[in-house]
DNA sequence: TAGATTGTTAATCGATTAACAATC
DNA sequence: TAGATTGTTAATCGATTAACAATC
C-alpha cells in the first residue's frame, strides 16, 4: 500500500467550486478543458488546479487537457457524491423549513428522512410529504432508518445535548447551523454554517474597503 | 504613518469566533482572560491568539491577561459591529423568508429595511412588518434609503444582474447565497454563503472518516 | 513530428507555533 | 519582589506559485 499523505481541508473546499464549474460546462456541452482556461473561468491560477487535481491521482492528459465529463465525474466520486445520504432535521422553525424545502439536495443524493421538533404547534405539520415528528421519535428513528447525516437547525441552548445523543445513536455528519461548537468523538463529523459570522465577515470587508479610500 | 500590514481573512474569520466565546463569558460574569484559558475552551493555540490580536495593537496586560469586556468591545470595533447597517433582502422564497425573520441580525447593527421579489405571489405580503416590493421597485429604494447590504437569496439565473446593478446603484456588500460567482468592481464586497458546498465538504469528511478504520 | 499541456519537483510565500524578553 | 502572561521575534510548518521535464 502506497503512503497517503493526508489532503488538507483547504484543497477538500476549492472541489465543491470546481465541481460546479465542470458542470456547467457540461451542460454547455464542451468535452474538454486545460487549467489555464479553467483558470482564467474561475479567477485561480493553473497550477493550483493542477496540483489540487494531482492529490487524487492524475485526470488528465499532457497536451490535450482534462476530459470535462470524466473529471465531473471523479471529484463527484471524492467528496462522496456517488453515495446517497439520509438526512433529518432537528428544529423546524424558519431556517430548518427553509432547508426542508430544498429540493435541490435531493438531486446530489441527500435526501430527506425525518422532521423533529419539540414544538407541539410544529408537530405533526407537513412539509414535502414529511410530517414534523416529536424529537422523542427521534432515537428510534434514526437507529431503525440509519440515518447518516443531522442538520441541527434548532435553538443553541438544546444543541449540544442533541449532538452527543446523536453521536451516541451512529449518526455520521452533522451539519450544525447553530453558534454553538461541537466538540464530539471522532466518528461523527462536524460541519458548521455559522451565519452571523458571514455576517460579521462582510461588515469587516465593507469598512476594510472603505479605509483603504 | 506607520506602515499597516495587510492583515490576512484567514485572521479576520476567526475574529467573530474570539467575539462568541468572549460574549458568553461576559455574561457569565468573567472579568478577565489569559490566551492560555481561552486557548483551551476554543481549542486552539494560545499563540495563535495572541498573534491574531496584536495585528490590531496589544489589548492585553502582562501579568494579567486580558479584560474580556475590553476585548469584547475590540473586537466588534474591528468588525464594524459599533456601527448599523440598513439591509435589503432580494428573493423572498424559502431561504429568504427564514433570514427575514432572523431577528437576532437586528441585535449586531443589521437592520433589515427592505424585500423583494419578482413574484406577484409574494408581493404585497408581509414579513415582521415589511411588505414585499416588486423588484422594479429596487432602484429608488436602494438610493433613497442608502442601502449598505444586499442579501441575495434568488434563484441563480437572475444573481448576476442584479449584482451589477446594485454594485452601479452604491451597493457596499452582497451576502450571497447563490451558487453564482460574482466578479464586481472593488468598491463592493461580496461574501458567499454556498450551502450545497458545505454540504458536499461534509460527506467528504464522512467518507474520509470512514475509510480510516 | 511539433505543439500543447500535464504531472511533479523546486522555490516562494504566508500562516502557525514556539520561545522568550519585556513588563505588569 | 516573584510570578504570571503578554507582545514580539524566530523557527517551523504548510500552502501556493513557478518552472520544466515528461509525454500525449
Amino acid at each position: 500500500m502506497a503512503e497517503e499523505r493526508r489532503i488538507s481541508m483547504a484543497v477538500i473546499r476549492r472541489l465543491p467550486r470546481y465541481y460546479r464549474y465542470l458542470g456547467e460546462l457540461l451542460e454547455k456541452g464542451v468535452n474538454k478543458i486545460s487549467s489555464r482556461e479553467l483558470s482564467e473561468k474561475m479567477n485561480v491560477t493553473a497550477s493550483q488546479i493542477r496540483q489540487d487535481l494531482n492529490n487524487f491521482g492524475g485526470f488528465g492528459q499532457q497536451g490535450y487537457g482534462y476530459n470535462v465529463e470524466h473529471l465531473h465525474k471523479e471529484i463527484a466520486k471524492i467528496l462522496g457524491l456517488h453515495q446517497n445520504y439520509k438526512m433529518i432535521i432537528i428544529g423546524v422553525g424558519n431556517l430548518g423549513q427553509a432547508l426542508a424545502n430544498y429540493s435541490s439536495f435531493e438531486k446530489r443524493g441527500f435526501k430527506l428522512a425525518g422532521l423533529f421538533d419539540v414544538n407541539p404547534r410544529l408537530i405533526g405539520m407537513s412539509i414535502r410529504g414529511l410530517e414534523v415528528q416529536d424529537i422523542d421519535k427521534m432515537e428510534n428513528f434514526v437507529k431503525e432508518n440509519n440515518i447518516e447525516i443531522a442538520i441541527l437547525t434548532m435553538p443553541k441552548t438544546r444543541v449540544k445535548q442533541v449532538a452527543e445523543n446523536l453521536a451516541q445513536w451512529g449518526i455520521k455528519g452533522l451539519w450544525n447551523f447553530s453558534a454553538v461548537d461541537l466538540f464530539l468523538p471522532d466518528h461523527v463529523q462536524v460541519e458548521n454554517v455559522h451565519l452571523s459570522h458571514s455576517l460579521m465577515t462582510l461588515a469587516y470587508k465593507i469598512n476594510d474597503a472603505e479605509e483603504i479610500n
